[in-house]
DNA sequence: AACAAGGTTTAGTCATGGCTAAACTCCCAG
DNA sequence: CTGGGAGTTTAGCCATGACTAAACCTTGTT
């Protein structure tokens, strides 16, 4: 099934997934933000996003959205399943550093047979999230739980446990690692600069108080 | 430099290197020869040997053949040391059997970073040569010999060790794997049937002789 | 109720890498 | 030394998936 699908095809699924019931929304995504998501013209998403419809993946109703079908989100949630299962693997197995393993798992996630994906979860004990603490979609691609909130968006004085890490962003990986913060990890969320300005915060892994900005505050996903 | 060139290409020159100096031969390539490697008409392949000359990764004289330039050539082996090294990786780390690991590679070879190429050869130590016996080509790429000839070759009352076996058959691997004959079994010729009648070989593996088909027999290289 | 702006789609183009059919070369045999 | 067959190339086509420019909806505002 995942076999028959062009790269092309996975990754606006994937997209769209995130786009959508990933984030834990409901609505269509629109053309313009799966074109962003993608970094490729409105036009061209048009195009693909009514191929797609075609294939009976997504429903679009031109100039209104687009939302994933059952076999599109189940597409999408198998890619998902190998991308965060090699993320898993090329850290545990292979030792590449936690900012590294999302852009090799892009690339792979494509190529993965569904013999070598088995191997890979067995070999890891069918691990359930990766290392930025994303659930990985089980065997049968029922749909993990959305996040929560950010770290930005937990209230001053409150103490969350960090959920997960934006994978995508390998400096604020690197950054985020050497402050020794991860899935697991408390925050203590102390006070915030004004105009938008840092967040200043307690994390049980460090000694002091940290100033982060708002945009790393919002790469840390709490439960 | 490998990641510049597309899959398609990266599958011509690792055709032409294994039709040319992989198997000892200098002459040039035929444009049959390629096509047939590739499964793609003669009409492809001429497109296909035009643009890879004008990139200069051959040399191709209309009518006469192609040969791998330098870079050709470069390519060619570095596709070829990221099949052998996955090769090698999938049998060892994730217990692929030998008759698979080859399929997987196949697909992968193209998709594997420099760093991803590093982090597994330092991990299997270096490895020298893949499960089928087949040399990986080094870090600096320099051509590895070719092998010298067929166990169907071998004239009859000879012992000869068994180097490398083709990869690319999954049955033929399979049944040599039941006999435990691999790279290093020693394998007496005795005798051979008429009119390209088996060959009747007795292998340091098993107890009994073997009555071998011409086709087993040529995929079986001795040192 | 109409208009402008922003978002979306259509139209037309390009590159890649396949394909078939037809034309062309090369070389061997007569 | 010439004809024919095998091998090779050219010509023209298709699918995929990107692009820009232009036309087209939708919607909020007057």
């Amino acid at each position: 099934m995942l076999a028959t699908t062009s790269s092309a095809v996975q990754d606006y699924l994937k997209g769209l997934y995130a786009l959508g019931e990933g984030a834990g929304r409901t609505e269509p995504v629109t053309t313009t933000a799966i074109a962003s998501q993608l970094s490729v013209s409105a036009a061209s998403a048009t195009n693909m996003l009514k191929k797609l419809d075609g294939m009976g993946l997504v429903d679009h109703i031109p100039y209104r959205g687009v939302q994933l079908t059952e076999s599109g989100r189940k597409i999408a949630l198998e890619v998902l399943r190998h991308h965060r299962l090699l993320e898993t693997y090329l850290a545990e197995a292979l030792g590449v550093p936690w900012d590294q393993v999302h852009a090799e798992a892009e690339v792979l996630e494509h190529h993965l047979s569904e013999e070598l994906e088995e191997r890979i979860a067995a070999r890891l004990g069918n691990p359930t999230a990766d290392p930025h603490g994303h659930p990985i979609p089980p065997r049968d691609l029922t749909s993990p739980p959305p996040p929560a909130r950010t770290l930005w968006d937990t209230p001053d004085g409150e103490v969350a446990t960090v959920g997960s890490v934006s994978d995508s962003d390998p400096e604020a990986l690197r950054y985020l690692g050497e402050l020794g913060v991860g899935p697991g990890t408390h925050a203590r969320v102390n006070r915030r600069g004004p105009v938008g300005g840092p967040l200043f915060v307690a994390f049980d892994s460090t000694d002091e108080e940290q100033a982060i900005s708002k945009e790393l505050a919002e790469v840390i996903w709490v439960a």
